[in-house]
DNA sequence: TTGAAAGCGCTAACAT
DNA sequence: ATGTTAGCGCTTTCAA
C-alpha cells in the first residue's frame, strides 16, 4: 500500500499524492479531497525509512541510561518523552548496565538508524565526539560538558554529596561509612568526592549494583557496614538506602539511634520509610525536560552548545540524628 | 560516508562491499581485508533506512504503556529490553497516560517507521488486528487475547483482587473500600471486578491518576476515605497506596489499627513501609519477557497467536489486620 | 570473484 | 495544476 496505490486509486500521478501530503495548498482542493479519499481508501501508510531515505529527519530520539527500570532514570525519560512529544518525536530508551561494550553496541544501532539525536548519561564519552561529528547530535545527561564539544545536562553531583556531609557533621558525626557501587557510574563517584571533601575521610563500602538486584547487595551489606562501626552511612541512592534500612533491621540496628542514614534522589517513597529517610534530591523530570530542549535546539541554525546545571538540595528527615554523646566519651 | 566513499577507497564496486558486509563468504579473502580496512578508514555508518527500504526488518520494537515513568510498566520494559538485546533489539518506549489520541498518534509513528513490532497496553485494542493485518506484528501486554487475533500476555487481576478481598473478609472486614482511578485502566478495572465478587460490596473512591502525581491524589483522599468510615481499603496500586498512607498520618489515622490498607504490584518500597505494605505482587520482569518473546516468535514461520498468562498472589504484611471486635460490636 | 544495473518508496526539481 | 524524472543508500539478481 504505497503511495502508487493511492495515486492510480485516485486518479493522479505520485508526485500529486507526494504534494497533497507534504504541500495541499499547491494542489487543486478538489484533487485534495479525491486523493485524501483514496488514502483513507487503500489504508495508505507513509513509509518512514523511504522518507527518511529522502532527507526527512527521523522522529526518533535515543535515550542511553544505566537502567530504564531505575526510577531515577525514568523519571528523567519521561521528562524527555514529555518534551519530546511536543515536537512530534518519540524516545528508544537503552539500558547500558554501566557496560561499555553494550553502550557501543546501542550507539551503532541508533547511529545505523539514522535518529534525530541522542541523550546519554555515557560510562565512556570518549566515542561521543565522533558520532556527534558525523552528524547525530548527542547531548550528555546528568554528566558536565567539561571540554567536550557537545550539550550537556548537568547536576552539582559534588554539592549533592558536600551536603549530605555537612548535615552528618553538623550533628556530630566523624565516622561516616559511605555505600557505593564496585564501580561507581561518572555522577555517583562525584557525589563520594563532595561527600569526601565534607568530611575528610569516608570508610568506603562497595557492593556490586547488577545482580540480583541493587536492594538485596544492600541489605547484604549491612553486617559488614556495622563490623566497620561508622556513626552514619551515606548511599549511593535511595534504593541502596532502602535495601540498607532492611539489613539494618534484620540485625537489630536502630536508624538512626545506633546509626544514622542518607540516600540520595529523593524518590517517592523515601519520605514514607520507617524511618523517613534523609536524602538529596534533584529536579529528575527536568533535568530530561532540559536534556530534550537542548537537542531540539541542536537543529536550530544558529545553535551553539551548552551546559544547563541543576542544584541538589538536602531534604532531613527522620533517618539522621545528632551523635549519641554518650557513645562519643563513653 | 556512504559505500560509495568505502567501494573508491579500496578500489571495488559497491557490490563488492555490500557483499563483504552480507556474505563475506563469497568475497576473496584478500578483498574482504581491503574492504574491511577502508570502512574503518572512512569511518562507513551503514545506513538503516536504506537497508530496511530494501527489506531488511527494523531492529526496532515499539512499547506502548500508560507511563514509562510507572515502576510497574518500567520494571516490563526492562523485561521487554533485555529480551529484546539477545535478538539485537532495540526498545522503543511511550507514554499514553490512557489518552485514546496520544494512543493513535504514537501507533502511527511506530507503523510509519516500520518497527518490527509492537508490545501494547491498550487503552483501546479497536484499532490493533488492522496494524497487525497491515504488517506490523501486536502483541497485547497485560491484556486477556479474548476474540482478538493476536497474541497477549495477561495477568488474572481478577483471581489478584479476589485475593485482596478474601484477605480482608477472612479478617473480619466487611465495609471494604476501593481506591480507584477517575477511569481505570482495564486491569485495573478487571481487579477490582474481582475484589468485587470477594467482598460483595464496595465503597468506590476515585482519584484523578494525572496531575501532578497519583500519590499525592491518593494523599488528597484519605479525608475523603475517612469520612466514608471503611474498615480496609484497597488500593488501585502501591504507589496510590503509599500516598494514602503519607495522607491518612497527616489526619493521625494509624495504619492498620484504624484501618487497613492493602497495595497492588509489591514494589520494592512496600516491604519497608511503616507500615509495611499488605500488597499483591505480579511476575513483572517476566511479564516484559513473555511479551518480547512472543514478540520474536511472530517471525517463525509457523507461528500461531497465543496467550501466556501469570498469576498475581497475595503478599501479607503488616499494614492490614483483625478488625477490632470492639469496634464491631461496640 | 567481481561488477553493472534495477528498484525498494519517496521527494523535489523541472517540464508540461 | 499536474506529471515526468532522477536519485537518496542499499541489496540482489544477473552477466562478465
Amino acid at each position: 500500500m504505497g503511495m502508487r496505490e493511492v495515486a492510480s486509486a485516485a486518479g493522479v500521478s505520485v508526485s500529486t499524492v507526494a504534494n497533497v501530503l507534504s504541500r495541499p495548498a499547491i494542489v487543486a482542493p478538489a484533487t485534495v479531497e479525491r486523493v485524501r479519499r483514496a488514502i483513507d481508501e487503500v489504508g495508505y501508510v507513509p513509509n518512514g525509512p523511504a522518507r527518511q531515505l529522502r532527507g526527512r529527519p527521523s522522529p526518533i530520539v535515543g535515550s542511553v541510561t544505566l537502567d530504564l527500570a531505575n526510577p531515577f532514570h525514568a523519571e528523567v525519560n519521561r521528562g524527555i518523552e514529555d518534551r519530546l512529544a511536543e515536537a512530534g518525536c518519540v524516545l528508544l530508551t537503552c539500558s547500558t548496565d554501566l557496560r561499555p561494550a553494550t553502550e557501543t553496541r546501542l550507539l551503532r544501532v541508533l547511529e545505523q538508524q539514522g535518529v534525530r539525536g541522542i541523550i546519554i548519561s555515557p560510562a565512556d564519552a570518549a566515542q561521543l565526539p565522533a558520532i556527534s561529528r558525523r552528524g547525530t547530535p548527542v547531548v550528555l545527561l546528568d554528566h558536565p560538558k567539561e571540554r567536550l564539544d557537545l550539550c550537556a545536562v548537568a547536576v552539582d553531583d559534588v554539592l549533592g554529596g558536600r551536603l549530605a556531609g555537612e548535615h552528618l557533621r553538623a550533628r556530630g558525626h566523624r565516622r561516616i561509612a559511605y555505600l557505593g557501587a564496585t564501580v561507581d557510574p561518572a555522577p555517583v563517584a562525584r557525589r563520594r568526592a563532595g561527600l569526601r571533601a565534607a568530611v575528610g575521610e569516608i570508610i568506603d563500602v562497595r557492593v556490586d549494583m547488577h545482580p540480583p538486584s541493587l536492594g538485596a547487595a544492600a541489605a547484604a551489606a549491612a553486617e559488614r557496614i556495622v563490623a566497620l562501626a561508622p556513626t552514619a552511612v551515606v548511599c549511593l541512592n535511595d534504593t541502596a538506602a532502602l535495601g540498607l534500612l532492611d539489613g539494618l533491621a534484620a540485625l537489630g540496628v536502630r536508624v538512626p539511634a545506633d546509626l544514622s542514614v542518607v540516600g540520595y534522589d529523593d524518590l517517592p517513597f523515601a519520605r514514607r520509610l520507617a524511618p523517613a529517610l534523609t536524602t538529596v534530591r534533584q529536579p529528575t523530570y527536568q533535568l530530561g525536560q532540559a536534556a530534550a530542549e537542548l537537542l531540539l535546539d541542536e537543529e536550530r541554525p544558529g545553535h551553539t552548545h551548552r551546559e544547563v546545571r541543576f542544584q541538589p538540595s538536602l531534604v532531613v528527615r527522620s533517618s539522621t540524628t545528632y551523635i549519641d554523646e554518650h557513645r562519643l566519651t563513653g
